[in-house]
DNA sequence: CAAATAGTGTCTATTAGACAATATGTT
DNA sequence: AACATATTGTCTAATAGACACTATTTG
């Protein structure tokens, strides 16, 4: 950072939230629809601008998250995407926008925001596939968003970010099936999960479904890194990366 | 994105670039001496404001990149880091800064910046490990940059960055042994890393140095996604991510 | 019992890592 | 020859993936 004998220009910072989670084993994301110009109509993520000019970025985010989701992000797993700022991104001005990534666990069906006036947990095949109409740029935050989680979901706990304090195995092959879109093997699952070091610690308490054995509960367990990683099958492809 | 009744404030935004290269086998970052308040005399990565309201972040860190190493970022490996907006990170005011990760394959000396008073490559052990004073959150960009580098060299093709257009595999292995500070064992990185599909790519030619055998020479291939990833071994540690 | 899900055993092909051995250059 | 680096071979333990099988529940 240099210094500078002129003034430099100043802009409009915005926080816009991709917030993820599960729903009849589909990986859905927030969508609200727009009220107002611009994109007036379309799909758009959540968010809005900074409060006031000394308003931390992770508070904004935070924040936002309250508003529109009445959720705690104590309770959310909540990391910085990054940041979008092309000029003319937003017809009505400069803005950069800061995306945050949050995964949320189950939550009760109605999602009624105090700011939204339309949201929905949509398919994130659909805005993968371009089916939905996104506003600004906000298809290509919700792409880097779950290729994010799909990442993570390989070397880190964020899958249990999607499950309640307690989860069974299966729940969290689940998450993993929905966030990479492929079927995996339960038996091999179940045991290389439980393989990794501080992953998993089981409660001794059990669930039991409508059909089927009960299922042993675990909760998270202190390790965030997973080692070895939950490899992803048919990763054999070549180019693209970042 | 909400419309808002009020006028929300507006910030600076500054660009940082974290720019590792490898030299005498040891990972450096380039640093500048500061030679105004605030933090005179400490080091600070290289960067600025925004030229003016239409440029986009990424022009804008390609620019301070010609400016303070004169390298052309065409040919540079430039990815965004992260954005750091913590308020009074700058006591000069509310800055949010857009970081960015560049690797720098080996460089002539000599890197006098037209803006730098004072420039060098510098050992980032030091910077993580606190030997040395940097200002602002710089030191944070720096470890986050480093930690960005040692994950990507696992599953991306990022080492080549650090080479110029033709490398032994020898030299590919003191890049990774410099990012991640680990010996590795060169019989079975050479086999290791040429199984990886459409990673390296042979040229047919060969290069001596003054003693030893001469390598074959090899280019980057068209993958950019490792599979399999190279392993770092002793990843086998718990807690901390993100 | 049938159906469904949870959990265990086992086999095989592949891989990681250790390390001996060989190849080809310089001094 | 002595040395240094590159490249190839080989062995062993660990792992991934396929899949048969057992366990425990509901209807």
């Amino acid at each position: 950072m240099i210094d500078v004998p002129w003034e430099p220009p100043a802009v409009l910072i915005a926080v816009d939230l991709v917030i993820l989670t599960l729903r009849a084993a589909s990986l859905r994301v927030l969508l609200i629809e727009r009220g107002t110009e611009p994109y007036r109509g379309a799909h758009a993520l959540p968010g809005g601008f900074l409060a006031h000019s000394e308003e931390d970025l992770d508070a904004a985010a935070r924040r936002e998250l309250a508003e529109e989701t009445g959720l705690d992000a104590g309770e959310l797993h909540l990391e910085q995407l990054g940041v979008y700022g092309r000029p003319g991104r937003d017809p009505r001005g400069r803005v950069v926008s800061v995306a945050y990534l949050a995964i949320a666990p189950r939550l009760p069906d109605p999602v009624a925001g105090t700011d939204a006036a339309d949201a929905a947990w949509l398919p994130a095949d659909r805005v993968l596939a371009g089916e939905l109409n996104l506003a600004f740029d906000h298809r290509q935050l919700v792409l880097d968003g779950v290729e994010r989680a799909r990442g993570k979901l390989e070397v880190s706990s964020l899958a249990t970010a999607f499950c309640g304090p307690t989860f069974t195995i299966g729940e969290l092959q689940t998450v993993y099936e929905a966030v990479w879109g492929i079927p995996l093997d339960p038996r091999n699952f179940y045991r290389k999960i439980q393989r990794v070091d501080g992953f998993l610690v089981p409660t001794g308490a059990e669930q039991r479904s409508l059909v089927g054995r009960p299922a042993r509960l675990f909760k998270a367990g202190p390790s965030t890194v997973l080692s070895p990683p939950i490899g992803r099958p048919n990763e054999a492809g070549s180019s693209s990366a970042d």
